[in-house]
Parts: C-alpha cells; sequence; structure tokens
DNA sequence: CCTTGACCTTCCAGTTACTGGAAACATTAC
DNA sequence: GTAATGTTTCCAGTAACTGGAAGGTCAAGG
C-alpha cells in the first residue's frame, strides 16, 4: 500500500492531480489509513499510469472512465469491449502517424538550423504536410 | 484568403478555437474584410495545423507560441533554436514510446475480448509496462 | 428588391481539468 | 521533543476552450 506522495511518485503524477481523481471518482484509493490518509494499491498505480498516459494524448477523463471500464464493467458485453477499443485504436495510429511527422519537422529544423549564423529555415510554408 | 469557416475546415479546428487563437495573439488573421470578417492565408492555415498538432500532443499554448517562434524570431540565435528543438524532439520520443504501449495494450484487449462471452481480461495488472 | 438561411461579428458566461495556497493534523528524522 | 516533511480538507484561481445571445453580412431563389 503506497500513500498519496507514494503514488504520485511510482505513476509520475502530482500529488494533487491523483487526490483529484480520488474526488471525481475517476481512481479511488483501495482504502485509509487510521489516520485518514489515502492508500492505493498496485492495480490503482497501474490504473493511474494507464489514464496519465491516455491523457497525454488528449482522451478526455470520460473517455479514461470508458476505457477503465471496459476492464471492469462485468455487465459490458466483450462487443461493446471491442468496438469501443477499436475505435480508440484507429484514433491512437491517426495520432502516431501526426506526431511522426511532427518530430520529423522539428528534427529538420534541428538539423537546418545549426550553424551560428540564423538560417532562412523557411519551414512553415511545408509544415502542412 | 480564408474566412474563418473555411480556414476551421482546412485546420480541422473548431471556428471558435480559431477566433480564440486570434484573440490571444497566438495565430492572427492577416487582415479582416470590409465588414470586418477575419481573413486568413496559407501561412496561417500551416500555423495553425502545426498547432493543431502540437496542442493534441499535449503542449501548452505558451510552448506553441516558443515553436512558432522559432521560425520566425529573427533575434533568435541558431543555437537557442537547435537546443530548444532538440528538447521538444527527446519530449516527442518519449510521447512516441508510451504511444505505442498504448496501441499495443489496446489492441491485445481488442484481441482477448473478442468472443460472445465476456472473458476474464485480467489486463489492467499488466498496464503499467 | 426582398427575404431566407448560412455565415460572420462581439461579448459574456460556463466547463474541464487541473493547480496553488491556507490552516490543521500525522509521521519521520535527529 | 521539536523541526521538517507529508497528509488532510476547503476554496480560489488558471488554462484553454465552448456555448449561447444579439446582431450584422452575404449569396441564392422568388
Amino acid at each position: 500500500m503506497y500513500t498519496i506522495g507514494d503514488t504520485a511518485k511510482a505513476t509520475d503524477l502530482p500529488t494533487k492531480t491523483v487526490r483529484y481523481y480520488a474526488d471525481i471518482g475517476l481512481v479511488m484509493p483501495s482504502g485509509r489509513s487510521d489516520s485518514g490518509y489515502r492508500l492505493y494499491s498496485g492495480r490503482e498505480i497501474n490504473k493511474l499510469i494507464f489514464i496519465r498516459r491516455a491523457r497525454s494524448f488528449g482522451f478526455s477523463v470520460q473517455e479514461c472512465r470508458e476505457l477503465l471500464s471496459l476492464y471492469e464493467d462485468q455487465e459490458r458485453s466483450s462487443r461493446d469491449v471491442k468496438a469501443i477499443a477499436l475505435r480508440r485504436i484507429a484514433e491512437i495510429e491517426k495520432k502516431l502517424l501526426e506526431l511522426q511527422s511532427l518530430h520529423k519537422e522539428l528534427s529538420y529544423l534541428a538539423e537546418t538550423c545549426n550553424g551560428d549564423n540564423r538560417p532562412d529555415c523557411p519551414i512553415i510554408s511545408g509544415m502542412s504536410g
């Protein structure tokens, strides 16, 4: 069992955010210490890491809730699970392409503009591809 | 020259957001029509597409401002440009790894939970890798 | 020319997802 | 035992939109 600070370290989330997620019922601590400290188990740690990743790619908290429920809602049919997962996978693949494109653009910029004098770097005109 | 609606379509951003970016001085329209309509050129379209991408990967508006300034601030030395670009590239590479990991997790879920009966899918316990 | 509908304008209020800070209690380190 | 650090709740503030009202503009059809 981890206190909120240890949980924050383990998940690479701010303490404030972990507490916020508990407040909105996204990831509840598995219990409280005698003195009222939130206590998290490995399971919650894993959920929080998953959420941090999903959030950092623009999935809303609501969408994270839905993604988590894929694993937890015993009432939901496998068909639903698969449908939602596949929809998200398509989005992720689109994001992967865009992220690679962004990477390429910045790499080109770093390569091109590497002297002491400022070169022209007219890269914006090519930034939309 | 594009009106704000055409610009929104071309950049895949909501009209509201394009107007908001003008309000905060992130991307100004290159001019106004006689009747006061915002008018955008290809250059602004490209900037907006670049920003949409960067935003969707968690770069703040302030960071987008900095990234755009890499191309525009004639006072900034090439050394700075390269340093900032390299820092961002490192972040993007980390994001790429995490996005690939997210993709793998959801693909595994979609594959595993594909019958008509709900299988156990105890994937959360492996979600932190 | 007139009207209808889709566009645009400004302004202001509301939302999402945090984020910072105060006051007070708990735990750990010396 | 006391100082530093960590935790609690609560409340206010911020970033980046987002929705809606009230009104001006523009192209198409009658």
